[in-house]
DNA sequence: CTTCTTTATAGTCATACTGACTATAAAGAA
DNA sequence: TTCTTTATAGTCAGTATGACTATAAAGAAG
């Protein structure tokens, strides 16, 4: 940046500056991520990530926001309280095939099944799963891993799965959010006694327990505690070799 | 991303893109960053990290190694070789008072102290202590705090601490590292333990031990093995409350 | 050439945490 | 009722960790 000044910003073809989302969400027991499919080229009818440009006068968070909102019906509001975390930026030069476009790619995750309205921009916003995903446009399949990988990650040592969840939850919601993250089963007895044991993680919910839908003896309630971080963290079981 | 097609690359105030880069090393039991002198308006004679623009074909990861080379004199080769890890992307409107700027941070560690002879663009390269830094320029300091937040939650779970470190070295010297990233002494022999217990951390090198300067016994010598995670992890001593 | 200081390295021991279980409770379903 | 399912309590052994103690091997101080 130091020899800016002797940079002409009209001299280049310029840069776009794009975001794109990975917005995920728990659906019976599957990961599901937020697809829209695309109008025109390139990869016309592919499914793809929603994103756009940023403006000029705004920031990179600003812009995920704002396509965000008005690409799946999100209200403003919703979508400034939105757990958004960025991801990392693509900048392969051929990444977009008519110009040379560098994304910022963030990730959010969200709880149950708010059912994307798609507004005006792109009416077309799904959920699919995470896994038996179709062909995505761009290098969107990439960035839908490498979000995965981050979220499995940080799943270890902060409190970020409680994000998938609604206000009040059990802890076998709790705990099939992790299992379905992981792609693992946890035994739920030691599952109980860690997420209890951690400060902050979950606070209990006063009032009546709730049904699962039917089966079962009726679980507690929590909600997510105010701590951000787990100490000591819950790791993942070792794939032992 | 989807609209593309409707967006014409010229009509607006274009976004330049340029990379920053957070080049840490350990010297003298302090972290020390490499900044460099900048020597035109904004912010002239102030100092900042090295960085520059990404070029019309050359991604940003690209663009971070060959500004690295060209601005600490560092050979190609070396550049080519370093651990460089995208830090994040800073896209706030007014970070940059000349125009708009989208800034990729990297973050590299690298070991001991090749001091950096700057070649050409900015021969005032100079290795700088992280905490007692002058003002820097732009966002640089937020940038650099980030990437100090970012190492020390590495070191938890990472193999990352040996880049600060030469091809063999004491786990004194490893220690040192990690109390000094992240600012608390540890206990020796429990450091030994747990860094020899985890598989794949380092390797015992054969060869005569050697003193490390004179006082006590000579230690040992390592090198970093082949473990890219540490399990389980590493974690900082708790500041309980 | 002792003695001191420093650093490396080997242990010990109690506690915390985890994985693998068993047992019991409370619901709906058969 | 009995069966199945889910929630929850508890046990027990193995592992990991924090706080130490002890010994070894160097250079430095006298």
């Amino acid at each position: 940046m130091n020899d800016a000044t002797t940079y002409d910003p009209h001299a280049f073809e310029p840069f776009a500056v794009t975001v794109d989302l990975a917005v995920f969400t728990v659906r019976e027991g599957r990961l599901h991520v937020l697809l829209i499919r695309r109008g025109q080229d390139p990869y016309a009818g592919a499914w793809a990530l929603p994103g756009g440009f940023v403006l000029p006068r705004e920031s990179a968070e600003s812009a995920a926001r704002r396509e965000l909102a008005e690409e799946t019906g999100l209200s403003r509001e919703s979508a400034a309280a939105l757990h958004l975390e960025q991801l990392r930026t693509y900048s392969e030069p051929d990444r977009d095939p008519r110009m040379r476009v560098v994304s910022v790619a963030y990730t959010a995750l969200v709880p149950g099944l708010p059912e994307p309205r798609g507004g005006g921009d792109a009416a077309h916003a799904q959920w699919m799963p995470a896994d038996g995903a179709p062909a995505l446009a761009f290098d969107h399949a990439r960035i839908i891993a490498d979000a995965r990988d981050r979220i499995g990650a940080k799943f270890e040592y902060t409190c970020l799965a409680t994000a998938f969840c609604p206000r009040a939850f059990t802890l076998g919601e709790l705990q099939q959010v992790y299992e379905t993250v992981w792609g693992v089963e946890l035994d739920r007895p030691n599952f109980r006694r860690k997420v209890l044991a951690t400060p902050g993680f979950v606070e209990p919910v006063e009032g009546a327990p709730r049904r699962t839908g039917g089966r079962g003896k009726p679980a507690a309630l929590y909600r997510a505690g105010t701590a951000a971080t787990l100490h000591p963290p819950l790791l993942r079981p070792q794939r032992r070799f």
